[in-house]
DNA sequence: AGGATCTGACAACAGTTGTAGTCAACCGAG
DNA sequence: CTCGGTTGACTACAACTGTTGTCAGATCCT
């Protein structure tokens, strides 16, 4: 009987909360050690489970990368299109952005590694082709005004490669700079990707 | 009696080439098979080495992956330096300079994707803090004539992301464009960052 | 209380890693 | 021909990996 209670929740609800466990686990790793830190055994101790539960919720080591990797895309995501909703002029709507991403980055610099580096240094996401900048950066070059579809492509791939150097960089500490003119700064990359 | 002659060659001389040959095996793994397949043991078996030699001429894994890098660094350098001597305008610098890189990783794709992707997914090179592009970035924030000394820094580092990203969407395929006009379009990234 | 279910600690497998050591075979100088 | 430097194949070790299995004990329903 799986809807059985036990120790005050049902089974469902405790596998549930072991795979956040696990989930948190491998964004902390992933996000501190890096791909070579991720293995099974680790973020197991790190969620205080055993193997045992791993393999419950994950058939594969891969497939519980893959799924913080795409848990954190999800939550940048979403704070792109709060932050873009409602913006009244492309030049808003560009700060409104890059400032949501900031804070996102800034907040939790586990993140924006996760997000920046993970889909470069880890295998499991390369051989998935499971690379969102890529995604986003389609995205960017859809908005843009100028140019055929060559154009728009090298732009927007220019455009997120200097975006991720300069949040690579400010987030290891190599960039000293204010919050306030790194926001200012990457604004103007992109009002200015757009002026060719 | 370190000097004497053996199979026609002194014992420095086979050392030497040894050595050679570990760091051309070494080029080709890191350059194809990335980081996690640059073992000591692979390395040895595609040099058609044994691991006592390696342990000869490296005293760890680490620092023949260091020495590959710096190895492919120092050709990189000396391949700008030669392209921008002798160049009459700042113009016709940058597409020298821009020229000069697209050969070195067209012809050779390993000493590109080593250049750029190693330093990011190798712990050897992060922890030795080894990442030349930085230099680079310092190098091309020297020549830029606007702007203080942080805002110059902000320009190089964003411009140094957006040509590595271009170059490395370029060497995986997945920006498919002409040579001439990734070479026209970075030129005019190089003097577009200069114009802010 | 009995019996089904769930839990956690652990062992086992075959594989790879970095690093070090051993040993027979070879080769050229004296 | 003998001696010592040189070679390469091989083994050894401890630590790790992903993955699966075992088993004693805790927990709850009836």
């Amino acid at each position: 009987m799986p809807g059985r209670t036990w120790a005050g929740t049902t089974l469902d609800d405790r596998k549930a909360l072991r795979r956040e466990q696990l989930l948190a686990a491998g964004l902390e790793l992933l996000g501190t050690e890096g791909s070579a830190g991720t293995s099974v055994r680790a973020v197991c101790r790190r969620a205080k489970l055993t193997e045992r539960y791993f393999y419950e919720s994950f058939t594969d080591r891969e497939e519980l990368v893959a799924a913080v990797y795409e848990h954190v895309g999800e939550q940048a995501r979403q704070a792109l299109v709060d932050a873009v909703r409602d913006a009244p002029s492309p030049a808003l709507r560009a700060e409104n952005a890059v400032r949501a991403f900031v804070e996102l980055i800034v907040d939790d610099p586990r993140k924006g590694r996760i997000l920046l580096l993970a889909p470069l240094t880890d295998p499991a996401l390369t051989r998935r082709g499971l690379h969102l900048l890529p995604v986003f950066a389609a995205l960017v070059g859809e908005q843009l005004s100028h140019g055929d579809e060559t154009e728009r492509r090298l732009v927007a791939v220019g455009l997120v490669g200097a975006l991720s150097n300069v949040f690579i960089a400010y987030l290891d500490g190599s960039l000293k700079v204010s919050r306030e003119r790194l926001v200012a700064h990457c604004v103007k990359l992109v009002l200015g990707a757009d002026a060719h």
